[in-house]
DNA sequence: GCACGCTAACCGAATGTTCGGTCGGTACAC
DNA sequence: GTGTACCGACCGAACATTCGGTTAGCGTGC
């Protein structure tokens, strides 16, 4: 029925100690980034529109209205999440291999980088590839990460004119299962589990550019260029 | 939520009007399936979560009311629907080549098959995807939906035991690869598109079983046995 | 051939509950 | 005494679901 009432005592949670500016007081008090880490895993465990505000107060320790104290509502939450998913994908693409290095070449290393970045920003990628477009936030970031999905199949577009994607698939197929296979990640990699990124960006990028690179002929494989894609 | 209440006859299957019995009224006089085709495709539009029986209604062109004439809740249209595609999802992996054919033979046809599906099942398996396991209807085809995932993963096991997938390369990390990559086509591929079902599936397996199978020298490539993966 | 009852299909107006969010206030550090 | 961090109590809106009907077509008796 009723909830258990506390005697405000202030059992914060262990976990998510910034060690920024040396905290004296025993008092550890949320600030805007750890609580947005514990709001993002819980969007993540229970999705966006299926975790309520109380939830979330009872995972941070907190009284529901204390949360309106350090941010402006769920939707900032959102958000401050996406955003930051959004930033570090796009700084991907501008940084990396000189332009007048060859389109294969830089399109390896965006997917490594992408595998990285997917890999240190987990949960906010993780909320970001989820979205459904229901109100104007997630609108907006649906929209800028069609710009980051569109700035990749252009650099697939121009390694498979350099030759460095087999002809019988389809630059615009090899967009989508690169980059499919990269974020489907955010399905089962855990960064804090006995898998190296490094070993994961290896194996990945080893088997999908050997896949896409070499023509086939193991058994039942297609020897014209495949059907187009739109969208 | 448990067993199906009653199976009487179901009215229409989805819009193909076999015109069976007599003439209904103008109205579309919806039967279970064809209001769980709308359903489904709502559902996958903004989300189990965030999707309304009023929206649902609109979508429907029924009242809210209207819509407990044919199913019990939100709940049992969910469940119909996963329960759907996970029956189409475990009849892949019985049926196929005998079991006295090799392992690899066996997986590329499940691979194969698996897409197929998908495509043809595409709004279910979309939804089953993206379940969070916030009641227990989601939590049992959660259930399910692993049980699948091991059976697949074992097969994979046997066929990297046959050798047929890169000693550089953990099995348990290609079945992760493997049926990510199958799975992340709920995000982009549309039936009603250019491409056909079987160029994909083609496509996909070319790439992914070449890539995988063999030992590679492009580049950066590992060369030791990677890391295992938990869970 | 038509009156009658039956039922599937539907609706508008409610039900209680949960939602995201607000408000007035307390504790305490500086 | 001012600012930061927090809380319980509360609010209107939206939620899934229920209820008491109405309508239309079909089968049957006659």
């Amino acid at each position: 029925m009723g909830p258990d009432p506390l005697h405000r005592h202030n059992g914060r949670m262990s976990n998510t100690a910034i060690s920024r500016p040396a905290r004296r007081t025993e008092r550890p008090a949320y600030g805007r980034d750890s609580l947005l880490e514990v709001a993002v895993a819980v969007f993540n465990e229970r999705g966006y529109d299926g975790t309520g505000m109380e939830e979330l107060a009872r995972r941070l320790g907190l009284s529901k209205s204390s949360i309106y104290h350090h941010v402006a509502g769920k939707e900032e939450l959102l958000s401050l999440a996406v955003t930051r998913a959004l930033d570090s994908l796009f700084a991907v693409l501008d940084e990396g291999p000189a332009p007048d290095t060859s389109a294969t070449a830089r399109l390896r290393h965006v997917v490594r980088r992408s595998v990285e970045v997917l890999a240190a920003e987990l949960p906010y990628v993780t909320l970001l590839l989820r979205l459904h477009g229901n109100s104007d936030t997630e609108r907006q970031a649906l929209a800028r990460r069609r710009e980051f999905d569109q700035r990749v199949a252009d650099l697939v577009l121009r390694a498979a004119a350099e030759g460095g994607i087999r002809h019988d698939i389809d630059p615009h197929l090899a967009s989508r299962l690169l980059f499919g296979t990269v974020n489907s990640l955010i399905e089962w990699y855990r960064p804090d589990g006995n898998l190296p990124v490094t070993t994961l960006a290896d194996s990945l990028t080893a088997v999908l550019f050997e896949g896409l690179s070499r023509q086939g002929a193991a058994g039942a494989g297609p020897g014209r260029p495949s059907g187009r894609i739109q969208d």
